[in-house]
DNA sequence: GTTTATTGTAGTGTTTATACTACGCATTTT
DNA sequence: AAAATGCGTAGTATAAACACTACAATAAAC
């Protein structure tokens, strides 16, 4: 039974290294510290379950894991993150990950996750699957700023270059309330709750 | 032999308490999951060292720790964090930390460095310790970030997570005036304009 | 060891943003 | 063809953010 651990910090590798290996003798756990790593092991050996964790240095860990399951689709890979499962999860399990936890999760689930992973099934908390039932009412199979509106789309650039709704208003002969409105629909369709949000996605997503 | 650990997620709460019960058998180790919760168990019991998170929700790692100086001046605290040694260890140190690891330290130097600080010394890598070196030149050559006072760093990583200043007023008792004024000196120091500016600096130095 | 700069804190008055609502015009869906 | 969305646009009322000012307590410098 081999098990491939992905995560860049030293101390939570090992913790979960031990956490596995007291509960699951029969394991043999390798481990990676980066995403480059991780994609070189995971399509270059054969492995029944890997855990890795969403953020890594480097490509984002929906990146790779949509990789590995191109390279490797019969390998599991059960994800974990910091975050709350509204960030990733539904991505992480469109992308095919077997499941998702987060690091508040208790050692014992992390344990039964991969056990259940091992025998074949997905590991979907109530959590995760609340979020994912709410992402199929939507058609959000979209890129979140692709469904923004021309209009909308105008706007997102300029609150993401740091200006402000008046100056939006300005520039675009609008009255303030036009844009507020925009704003929040942006907010809306892209399912976040602040400039800061819009930002980090634009980087991420290099729109700027 | 008693260890106090805190940190917010469960799964490398469990990992750090394998690792260190596995080298300091004669340990008795504690844990606990968020800042109030530790300031409580910090000064109610007696503890010969309190291994620490950094960033947990809540009140800022650094201020808990200046909380614990004041209130258990002589329990030795060793910080434990997600970033690299640039963006905390200088304030950690500063304000009675008697060490600081990020996680991706390898678990034989949080076994280590515990074993030191028992011993009743500190414990700086030479990572943090050349940090620590460049943080007592002149100030003209920091970083934009680290001319920031304690307060006005926390206020900035709240800006740059998306919080509002009326959220950041509630989350530090404060009034809404006084964070307006910590933003409006971050801004000034930082020669920044927006928000924005403020998300794309964190996003682009690792400090989110 | 007194001046000077920095830090933590808030009040006041003004400008901005937000929430909620609405409405006509296109475009889809049924 | 009728009904339901989606889009561009604002008004109003309320809440939040900002600029400016101030002041005491440290901390640093001279």
């Amino acid at each position: 039974m081999r098990i491939l651990i992905a995560d860049d910090h030293t101390l939570i590798r090992e913790g979960l290294r031990k956490i596995l290996e007291e509960s699951l003798s029969f394991a043999e756990v390798h481990d990676v510290s980066d995403s480059a790593d991780l994609f070189k092991k995971a399509v270059g050996e054969s492995w029944d379950i890997i855990i890795s964790d969403i953020s890594m240095p480097g490509y984002s860990g929906i990146e790779i894991l949509k990789q590995i399951k191109e390279h490797a689709p019969q390998t599991p890979v059960l994800m974990l993150s910091m975050h709350s499962p509204e960030q990733y999860a539904v991505r992480a399990i469109k992308a095919g990950a077997a499941g998702y936890l987060t690091k508040e999760s208790a050692p014992y689930e992390l344990v039964k996750a991969v056990q259940q992973i091992l025998s074949g099934r997905k590991y979907i908390t109530s959590e995760v699957a609340e979020v994912l039932a709410g992402s199929l009412e939507e058609k959000s199979d979209k890129a979140p700023h692709e469904q923004l509106s021309d209009r909308e789309f105008e706007v997102f650039k300029m609150l993401v270059s740091g200006k402000s709704i008046s100056e939006i208003g300005d520039i675009l002969s609008l009255n303030v309330n036009t844009i507020s409105t925009y704003r929040a629909r942006i907010m809306d369709k892209m399912k976040m709750q602040s400039n800061a949000d819009l930002v980090r996605y634009a980087i991420q997503n290099n729109i700027v």
